[in-house]
RNA sequence: GGCGGCAUAGCCAAGUGGUAAGGCGACGGUCUGCAAAACCGUUAUUCACCGGUUCAAAUCCGGUUGCCGCCUCCA
């Protein structure tokens, strides 16, 4: 099987072949660390961490390298209004990233270079720019690119110069000689962060850093080059444009570009304040069921963020787990195996889906399968044989390596899980319980009106009940 | 104004030439004291609309409408 991946500038899918062997270089553009992430960068996070899963998993040799821009106008901006130095303000949403990431479970890049550590790369590649004629000095003391110089911009966002002038939405600043000009360098002002540079005290521009540290670490030509799709104009166009005319070698083979997260139809963004942090959401949703929801629909297609959808991706992360359950709990014994030629079946469709184009609600829709199958076989005959349980075993780890779900206990995710959103139904835990009682005690009396009445009251609440050989079992609804 | 994307059942959603995956919901059934869960069955002769190409189109081409995004910071 060829891994096939969606290309940006050409607009479809194309066979994978690394550069060099199976070595592979992928550079994601990180946060700007000024504030809290949102569920719109987590998806961001959470697709690329999934294709560096899945590219490890199928052998190839990955360096993962995702940045953080860690000075920029609203790091300065943030740190101005609370009267605290920039670089408090960085390294304090820094802490608070690395904390939404082990929350979210994915996993650090192999490399997580900050803007501020990289300054004499960038230095040095404005000067390689100006040395070619791609960039000069302006009287306002910043370094601009200049993209009337540069052979094919517009290649990667399908834009052409002329296109783009007629549209005289590009801001004019006095110093650029054309409004399309970019800043690479920009003077820092009083009291602002600065470095020393040959042109004056400064800072980079906001797209020089991701040019400089992803070839610092991965060479000319990287392989992967992912971010939000809101990325792809200016912010890559820029950066080709700064690498191919800085290096004369080909950027990236491959640029992959995510969905956005909507609300209501509309992007999640911080300037309409219509976002949701990763900390206030996983405060009471439980991580994978974030994961989940985020991997239920294919990276490219925009998701609309509800509690409608939260609620159906928790439905559907619990029946994969009540599944699981089902298996650890059945009885193992010697015969012939039930559930492994499901699971072999399972095997070959996550490789197929995840071969074309990272197709995670493919994925998702074969486990959906999987699970009615095996309930299926479990409904006839609750026994299990050594295979299937290995099989599935070692099925789970391959999800949970993959997709980062089911990573869990069954029983104790199931617990947890049920029990979320308790407080909303006015009741404690042991007065859910009492009330159980009370009605088991009835039904062991025959008074099923009684029953049925405790039942109803608890319904009312939120309350739903289970009665199983075990005992009756509760959940939240 | 320029550029790009999307439009599949009540809702969410996969599917880039071969005759519509999956989930939620609803309804009927098995099971149950009754429920819940699980399972079985039903729920799109049809993929926004209009043309075209083809033996064959949700899938390709042209046009129309609607929605979204980018062009200013943005995952």
């Amino acid at each position: 099987m060829t891994l096939q991946v969606y290309n940006t500038p050409y607009r479809k899918k194309q066979p994978f072949t690394p550069l060099s062997g199976n070595k592979v270089g992928m550079y994601v553009c990180g946060v700007t660390v000024y504030d809290m992430c949102h569920i719109g960068h987590a998806r961001s996070l959470i697709v690329f961490d999934v294709i560096s899963r899945f590219l490890r998993r199928k052998g190839y040799n990955l360096t993962y390298v995702r940045n953080f821009t860690d000075v920029d106008d609203k790091i300065i901006a943030r740190a101005n209004s609370l009267g605290k130095p920039y670089n408090e303000i960085a390294e304090r949403y820094i802490d608070e990233f690395i904390t939404d990431m082990d929350i979210l479970k994915v996993r650090p890049a192999d490399i997580e270079p900050k803007a501020t550590e990289h300054i004499g790369q960038i230095v040095e590649m404005v000067r390689m720019l100006e040395d070619k004629g791609l960039a000069y000095l302006a009287d306002d003391g910043s370094v601009y690119f200049r993209v009337g110089k540069f052979k094919g911009y517009g290649k990667l966002s399908g834009r052409r110069i002329e296109d783009m002038i007629a549209g005289a939405r590009v801001d004019v600043e006095e110093a650029k000689r054309d409004p399309l000009d970019f800043a690479l360098w920009k003077k820092s002002k009083e009291g602002e962060p600065s470095w020393d540079s040959p042109w004056s005290k400064g800072r980079p521009g906001w797209h020089i850093e991701c040019s400089a540290m992803s070839t610092h670490y991965l060479g000319h030509t990287l392989d992967i080059h992912g971010g939000g799709r809101d990325l792809i104009f200016p912010h890559h166009e820029n950066e080709t444009a700064q690498s191919e005319g800085a290096f004369g070698a080909d950027f990236v083979r491959y640029w992959i570009h995510n969905g956005f997260v909507t609300i209501g139809g509309d992007k999640m963004s911080k300037s309409l304040g219509n976002f949701l942090t990763i900390r206030e959401l996983t405060k009471d949703v439980h991580p994978e069921v974030l994961r989940l929801l985020l991997l239920s629909r294919h990276y490219r297609s925009p998701i609309d963020f509800s509690k409608e959808a939260v609620h159906s991706s928790q439905q559907a992360l619990v029946r994969f787990y009540e599944m699981l359950d089902r298996v650890q709990k059945s009885p193992v014994k010697d015969g012939e195996a039930s559930l492994a030629g499901f699971i072999t079946a399972f095997d070959g469709n996550l490789d197929e889906a995840m071969f074309d184009d990272f197709n995670t609600a493919k994925a998702i829709a074969d486990l959906h399968d999987l699970t009615t199958q095996v309930n299926k076989v479990l409904d006839d005959n609750p026994c299990v044989s050594h295979e299937d349980k290995s099989a599935m075993d070692q099925t789970v780890a391959e999800i949970s390596e993959i997709l980062g779900i089911l990573e869990e206990n069954p029983a104790q995710l199931l617990e947890k899980v049920k029990r979320t959103g308790i407080s909303e139904t006015g009741l404690t835990q042991a007065e859910i319980e009492e009330l159980i009682e009370q009605r088991n005690a009835a039904r062991k009396a025959r008074d099923f009106s009684k029953a049925d009445e405790i039942r109803d009251t608890l319904k009312a609440k939120g309350i739903i009940l289970k009665d199983t050989p075990e005992g009756t079992e509760w959940e939240k609804g």
